[in-house]
DNA sequence: CGAACAGTTGATATCCCTCAATGGCGGTGG
DNA sequence: CCACCGCCATTGAGGGATATCAACTGTTCG
């Protein structure tokens, strides 16, 4: 792992509470619907007193859950601050992950259909949740069918965009999947105008492989290799990313590239990007050749 | 809606448009707003004029999309009759299977969001969809917050099925992965009270590989497998399931075994189900033994 | 019939899971 | 303070599972 150059620090950035104008009543943080709607990303139109209505925060410690599988469906949350982990139990009562929300996220979609949540949100560090009882948000929807329309937009976005990250990595082989991982993270990290260029994981290896099917063992060499190829720096949970444009363009398995859209027939396909420009260290491990030579 | 009472004859019922009230008004096939919370088992509970609002029906001939990715959203989808396949394009323009929806589905959800569908429907065979202008609907709703309400259910409860069987499969070898498929296939034909113990895939293999992340081969073998430890019975396209007991306790790998919430820890785990009581045919495949002896 | 496609099966290479050993890091208690 | 412990991460060895390549069969459709 070579050195990470610098890090300005993005750990403070992120971690203290990097809201806006939120008030302080009744002894705890509240914040306006209309701070809401900038946290998610919703430019709502509407100009009405419905967005002065206010809603409470909640923070969380480290492995505290937001809300857990099975239990009754009372409001969505919005992170403000920090990062947690979406998981689901299987039959087996093995917890399987299947997101991971930051600022901006909105949490708790899985409960609308049914009154009650099949999947379960745990904090991975401190965090700052606004709470939007779903009763609250109906009613004001009563009166304002604009904002009604507007969150559930939002909560179809949300829903379609885990959807989209999950579908995404079935084609790819360990390597591209851990790549793909680590541009998820980073874009994620660039549209709140954090570093996308280094940041750290707040998750385990573990909980890492959890989501992409993969063992603990196989993202961490996945994340050796790519830093053996240079593309990227890894120290422990801190990431800097030397080579974006390698990072997004790991051809996903041969057999997975020929499934054209409509039989559409191609020739065979050359792996289009070659990594042979950077190679700072020596290669000792066999994985770690697909990552350097498109030979 | 439709008389479904016994069905004798799947393949045929399924195919021929089962639905029910319908009305021919203008030369075409329409559907009343009752008809279609029926048809997605939604009890409205409004006693409303506005449960009597038309919505016009689209027929669909295999290969044909219903909506592709890109275009404008402009409607919902409700699956009638027939059977289709959801996909989403990578980034290198791959096609990968998310889904297939086939009678009580709810198409096009995706689309709420961005205005702009990311996925695409196409059907497997020929369908009959009943069409909802996301306009008209959001008229609906304004007289009826009710109605709102309850389609909105519909859609999360749409998206978070279709992420539920996504997540799950991660976890599973490829013989657990095509298992669990035709567990799927199979409890949904038991909930529109089609035949849940023989029935007809409609996709072809290379479809399944896309969906379970697996290809077409792995695909073929696994049912191959199965079939030869007697628990299904393939022929082609047509499935019987002998032992929906072991199709449905194929247990995930052992690294994901131990993913219990919170780090709970437990003994190493054996694998419960003994698949030795029924072994009707020769071994010959390595990939069989895992089916057949539990040792 | 012949072409194109779907499905099955085999041989082989490779990927990644599994088991195992090691080191780093943080907390806890003598 | 430091030994100790538990958890996290890394790395290696080995083997099993699955992708890949290839050959063959069956089906559909013109």
């Amino acid at each position: 792992m070579a050195p990470l150059t610098e890090m300005p620090n993005p750990t403070a950035a992120e971690h203290k509470a990097c809201l806006t104008p939120h008030r302080s009543e009744r002894g705890g943080l509240w914040s306006t619907l209309a701070d809401i709607c900038q946290l998610l990303q919703l430019d709502i139109k509407v100009r009405d007193d419905t967005l002065e209505a206010l809603f409470q925060h909640r923070r969380l410690k480290p492995d505290e859950p937001a809300y857990r599988v099975g239990q009754a469906f009372e409001a969505l949350h919005v992170v403000n601050a920090g990062f947690l982990k979406t998981v689901m139990l299987d039959s087996g009562g093995d917890e399987r992950v299947v997101g991971f929300p930051m600022k901006g996220d909105l949490l708790g979609c899985d409960g609308i259909c049914n009154d009650r949540h099949v999947s379960e949100v745990i904090a991975l560090s401190d965090c700052d949740l606004i709470v939007i009882p779903f009763k609250q948000l109906l009613c004001l929807g009563h009166d304002c069918q604009e904002l009604e329309h507007t969150m559930y937009r939002a909560v179809t976005r949300q829903m379609v965009q885990e959807t989209v990250n999950l579908a995404t990595l079935g084609a790819l082989r360990s390597d591209a999947r851990v790549a793909r991982f680590l541009v998820m993270i980073a874009d994620r990290h660039a549209a709140l105008k954090f570093s996308s260029q280094s940041f750290r994981l707040r998750m385990t290896r573990r909980e890492i492989g959890s989501y992409l099917g993969l063992t603990l063992e196989t993202v961490s060499r996945s994340l050796s290799a790519l830093d053996a190829a240079g593309v990227i720096c890894v120290n422990q949970r801190d990431i800097e990313i030397l080579r974006p444009d390698i990072l997004r363009s790991l051809p996903p398995m041969e057999a997975f590239q020929r499934m054209k859209p409509m039989g559409i027939k191609f020739p065979k396909t050359t792996h289009s990007a070659d990594f042979t420009a950077s190679l700072p260290k020596p290669n000792a491990h066999p994985s770690r050749a697909r990552l350097q030579a498109a030979a």
